[in-house]
DNA sequence: TGTACATCAGTGAACGCGCGTTCACTGATGTAC
DNA sequence: TGTACATCAGTGAACGCGCGTTCACTGATGTAC
């Protein structure tokens, strides 16, 4: 039953960007709105599963298109394949990446319980990134800082320099994917795909994969 | 007075994201709803004469950042002061940056007008990459077409492996900016300053300027 | 096998609020003679 | 200098719609004896 409000939740998302409608996804299903609130306690809360299963569903989908590879010592086409995954799903569910990467909901604070689903990511591209030889970067003291705070965090052996690249190289392929969804490539670009692919050419050269 | 408008609607846009209202501008004008329509024929017409500004405002900015560099052939400060520039222009009107490069309002449509406008800045990063010395890419034949397409309505002298980094860059910085604004760098990176500028060094260095 | 009871999903009316837009209007200001 | 008229900014009521949330309730299903 969750399960279906969320469904439908997700297809008007689609529809109608964040400004989720408890009353019409009730409608949709047949029901009265009061009956939604017997599966979720508010609005902002089916939008906190929204968002967690958005991050999980590209998680999955970003973990699936990594482990498909099977030359593990490949990490360039690892890249490729993660990035085209992300890109991908983000084609495919355009609301849901843009709940989560867009521009904040107004009025909406997510809660911790996200962080954990929105590491995913960013894990799989850092483990990556992590295998590849070490390139210098010259970064200043407080980015440094910040950085190597990162990495205790985290569970990968990777060094602060690949780090600073690596998140650098993730920020570029969040923004190669948030310009092309947000419509600033429309009637600039129109072989997506290619342009897309030359951007992560040039991000694993930016990480040093070979 | 439409000037008048468009100020406490800007601070509305501030405090609600773009799910802007007619009604509360009036109310905070001390005026009734309706009156609003003998200035804009609709919600829409008010949105699009702020999304103009915003492109204008932004432009403006760009442009005296880029006029006040002494050194014109210094392209890299120049390319820096700009890249500071978009950036410093963003964290002082988030929700203007939301409403033009952020996620597309739902219902909402930008009509034409606002292409000029929108094409101000990219303009002023190409004229300083139309500068940077050659740097070999290998741009697949779709991309390099619709590159090609897009320099003949400039009027600017760029080749179109300098416009294929550039636009790149662009599309980077965007990104940069968008990822800090948008609360993604929350609890990782707090040296903002320095982590965007290790950005923006990456990014010239991408374009070739030296 | 049959009765009594508890559980609980979903109802429907209501509260109090918001919105964009239309329309006939008031009343002050400026213009023409 | 004074009167008649036009202009036009702003009003206020209304239309028809939306929303999230609460609350007492119905009525079917499942459980216990």
């Amino acid at each position: 039953m969750i399960d279906e409000i969320k469904t439908v939740a997700r297809r008007h998302l689609a529809a109608d960007g964040a400004n989720l409608s408890l009353r019409a996804v009730a409608r949709d299903m047949g029901m009265v709105s009061s009956a939604l609130y017997r599966y979720f306690p508010s609005r902002d809360d089916l939008l906190t599963a929204l968002i967690i299963d958005a991050y999980n569903t590209l998680g999955d989908a970003v973990e699936a298109a990594d482990g498909g590879i099977e030359e593990r010592d490949d990490l360039r086409r690892r890249w490729f394949a993660v990035g085209r995954a992300i890109r991908r799903w983000a084609l495919a569910q355009p609301s849901e990446y843009a709940l989560i990467f867009g521009s904040p909901v107004p009025g909406y604070q997510a809660p911790r319980e996200t962080a954990f689903a929105a590491g995913r990511t960013p894990v799989v591209l850092l483990r990556i990134i992590a295998g590849a030889p070490e390139k210098a970067l010259d970064t200043p003291g407080p980015v440094a800082r910040d950085l190597a705070a990162v990495v205790a965090t985290l569970d990968i052996d990777i060094s602060p320099t690949q780090l600073a690249r690596g998140s650098v190289a993730w920020i570029h392929l969040f923004g190669a994917v948030s310009f092309e969804l947000f419509g600033q490539l429309n009637n600039v670009i129109e072989a997506r795909d290619e342009y897309f692919d030359l951007q992560l050419d040039l991000m694993a050269d930016l990480v040093g994969l070979s």
